[in-house]
DNA sequence: CCAAAAGTGTTACCGTTACACCCATGC
DNA sequence: GCATGGGTGTAACGGTAACACTTTTGG
């Protein structure tokens, strides 16, 4: 086979930032490093590009590999490259974010790797430049939520508003006034009322609400304005 | 020093997607490729990622190399890793987007690349996945724009309304009321009016107007909601 | 004098926000 | 029966879109 002479070749590895949400907090999915350097530190799940996998297979290997889950939402962040952001040899990371229904995870989880859910704002130093890429998976959620239908990756299949609400207001740090929240929500027509009630967080009880998934797959775009002055909360 | 053991190590190219406005239209610039394979096809241009550099030190000495130019706007696209999207030797891509003034660059041109200015849609075929990252890429920019004050980037320091017009009806293929297009771009007070008009379109002439840096590094949110219906015209 | 492009105001409409009370239930 | 959280309607406001005529000047 010919190949390209006289050029470096680099390693390259896959990083995932992995989000979920208990119903109060968005938290991140972590594990302790098996092997030195910065050996039981903790950090991003990654692994290296193997090689016949293409980058999206590599990071939905890594993410079986520590969660079981496959089909989950995901998607390419950031490749960072500079040249000693690990310091035992050149390594080129692509970062991508997944956001996962913790529920699900914690049936399907492997013992292996010593994960654990931290909160977003309870996280250790990270190693390398993994701080970094949390930051900026953040700033990323945060935009592509206000403009898109995407933190439903997060919930459950059934979900109420309260629920609704209290991931979005998570997200953003604020509080929404809930008879705007659920009209706005209502009208894109993306949810479907279920006849059963969510009695475990309330006396009274909430609706569960599906989404619909034929609008929901059409209606990508469906939020955009959905946040009320989004400029206050996009960073980039 | 101590290394990854048993890893593969791949080559990494960067590859750069330079808009410019010609005052009509969008163009790209594109190379004929010097080497084999497919030496004299159209590519976008690109080079391998060298020992010491950044990605984006990469990139900005490609741009350089091929336009002159330096301090141009460029961001991070996405990161191109199919197992065989070269056929020569796996090499993963990550793409660069620039926007650029077309007339600083036309004064700076390197000859040896055998670089031309291409409108958007009379391009020829590009070599590997060159066309998918030039797909993505307005899609990116088309978004972007909607969000963001960034096509000035596109313009020379000084411009009339009439052309930032152009410039936005070019990117999404529509026409817009000239009153209120005027007025929202007024109103983010980004521009400064100019005592000088431009008499070469038009016999009563335009003013020029000038980006308040101040502002446009402050307001980059300025945007948000720019475009009437976004969702009309955003992809992803 | 006329063609061509620049510049300028007002109104109607719609979506967004602000706001407060009743309902259902478990304890 | 009362505390807790769920659910609902309306009115004021502000921003967006629709719309047409006057101005300037080169030829």
């Amino acid at each position: 086979m010919i190949k390209y002479q006289g050029q470096t070749r680099i390693l390259v590895a896959v990083d995932c930032i992995i989000f979920g949400f208990d119903g109060e907090q968005y938290k991140l999915l972590l594990i302790q490093r098996g092997f030195a350097p910065e050996k039981k530190h903790w950090s991003l799940m990654g692994g290296f590009v193997q090689p016949n996998e293409s980058l999206k297979y590599a990071a939905d290997r890594i993410l079986k590999q520590l969660t079981g889950l496959q089909n989950v939402y995901m998607e390419q962040l950031h490749t960072f490259g500079e040249p000693n952001r690990d310091p035992v040899e050149r390594t080129i990371a692509v970062t991508y974010f997944a956001l996962v229904d913790i529920q699900k995870y914690e049936k399907q989880l492997s013992k292996e790797y010593h994960a654990e859910w931290f909160s977003l704002n309870e996280m250790p130093e990270l190693i390398f430049d993994h701080n970094q890429m949390v930051e900026m998976a953040k700033n990323r959620l945060r935009y592509k939520a206000a403009l898109h239908p995407i933190l439903f990756e997060l919930l459950p299949e059934k979900f109420t508003f309260p629920q609704l609400q209290a991931l979005y207001e998570g997200l953003y740090d604020t509080n929404f006034d809930k008879r705007n929240f659920n009209r706005k929500l209502l009208s894109t027509g993306l949810f479907v009322k279920q006849q059963e009630k969510d009695k475990e967080n309330s006396k009274k009880g909430a609706f569960y609400y599906k989404l619909d998934q034929n609008k929901y797959i059409d209606d990508f775009q469906a939020f955009l304005k959905f946040i009320p002055n989004p400029e206050k909360f996009l960073t980039a």
